[in-house]
DNA sequence: TCCATATTTCAGTATTTATCGAAATATGGA
DNA sequence: TCCATATTTCGATAAATACTGAAATATGGA
């Protein structure tokens, strides 16, 4: 996540409404995560455009899936959303004492996937 | 900066290669800020194209801009930014103890600006 | 006033993106 | 196997965005 390419996807995906909601969704879910149709609901989008909006969340690498019965299961990658916002804040007023903080939220994205 | 609406408009500013490099460069200079031309003339776009990129900066609030004779310098707007970041880890994992710091980056725009 | 510098606005074109119904694919269970 | 559920892919259309040269606007100084 720390080039330029990446950056400018993953904030490309976020930058639309429905991927917004869906991934602050996410967020807020932590490790649980949830499924594609019940984003779909929740949001109020048709299936085969949920899929297109999780399809480049996941692209940016901001979701991760995984698969459980007949559901798709999306969980928040926490990791890149908090390299996504060190690469903002880089250097912040030339390296002066600024007061600037790296955000680190939640688990790391292995914890949030239940890797251990 | 605390509605969708906001949000997606300052998500959709930086979502730009050559914005992304010009909030970055502002973001590193601080409160002093950089004109126009100099941003033009750095990250290698003509005058006319980095016009049009910092004005959907500033419409999305990242930026401020204030006139020096006859160059107009702009600032990164370090409040908005936080806003921003705050936004997207919002309740994260539903509000547990996750270790989420809301980032406080630099000195508020106020300050930025030399409004003392 | 006149000129040079600095920036923005305009116009036209090419590219990317959002949308969603219908059809296709994949899984689980009877 | 057959069916129901869950999700994705396809296809077509509408809308938004990026790009930049040329012209317009604004400032400062002689």
């Amino acid at each position: 996540m720390t080039n330029p390419d990446n950056v400018v996807r993953a904030l490309g995906a976020l930058a639309q409404e429905h991927r917004l909601a869906v991934f602050r969704l996410l967020v807020q879910e932590g490790a649980q995560g949830m499924a594609a149709g019940d984003l779909a609901a929740r949001i109020g989008v048709p299936p085969s455009s949920m899929s297109f909006h999780l399809a480049q969340l996941a692209n940016a690498g901001l979701v991760t899936q995984r698969r459980q019965s007949r559901s798709i299961i999306y969980t928040a990658d926490f990791t890149a959303m908090n390299a996504l916002m060190g690469y903002l804040t880089d250097n912040c007023c030339g390296g002066a004492d600024c007061g600037i903080e790296a955000a680190a939220c939640c688990a790391t994205d292995e914890e949030a996937r239940g890797a251990a």
